[in-house]
DNA sequence: GCCAACGTTGGC
DNA sequence: GCCAACGTTGGC
């Protein structure tokens, strides 16, 4: 069961509206390397939602309930999408500045490439932010 | 608002 | 195929 960390901007779409709608369809990603995760993504995964802009911090966890496909937005069929569904929001939201002072987390894919929308997350990683949450 | 990082585009 | 110019993301 691999995770994930997926960014957005909670003035576009926020953790809250994912509760609300109780599933979206995660499209408009168009960067290679993110595309790259999106296609490795399993049903079932885990996916930190981080916001970026506007709070800056994980705010809480999703689960990828669709693998792959084309992503409709995109003319070109190059670039795919999956759906998510929200999991629960963290107790406490774990922000970027806490993640950049934990040495457990000085490799993070996100850390190390801070404009990639779709990201990685190892185990040990996982359990260091959601431990930071509380 | 600024700027660093980085991806993309297009001329050659 | 190189590389300069340009656009976008996202933290500060």
């Amino acid at each position: 069961m691999a995770g994930w960390l997926v960014k957005s901007e909670p003035n576009t779409y926020s953790f809250e509206d994912l509760q609300r709608d109780g599933r979206t369809v995660w499209d408009g990603v168009r960067n290679n390397a993110a595309a790259l995760h999106l296609k490795a993504m399993k049903a079932g995964d885990e996916v930190l939602f981080y916001h970026s802009q506007e709070g800056l911090a994980v705010v809480g966890i999703a689960r990828v309930s669709r693998e792959a496909f084309p992503d409709a937005t995109d003319p070109s069929g190059r670039f795919v999408a999956v759906e998510l569904e929200p999991v629960r929001p963290l107790a406490r939201p774990v922000t970027l500045a806490e993640m950049k002072a934990n040495p457990a987390l000085s490799e993070m894919a996100m850390l190390r490439q801070s404009r990639l929308s779709v990201s990685p997350v190892r185990p040990e990683e996982w359990r260091a932010i959601l431990g930071m949450a509380g």
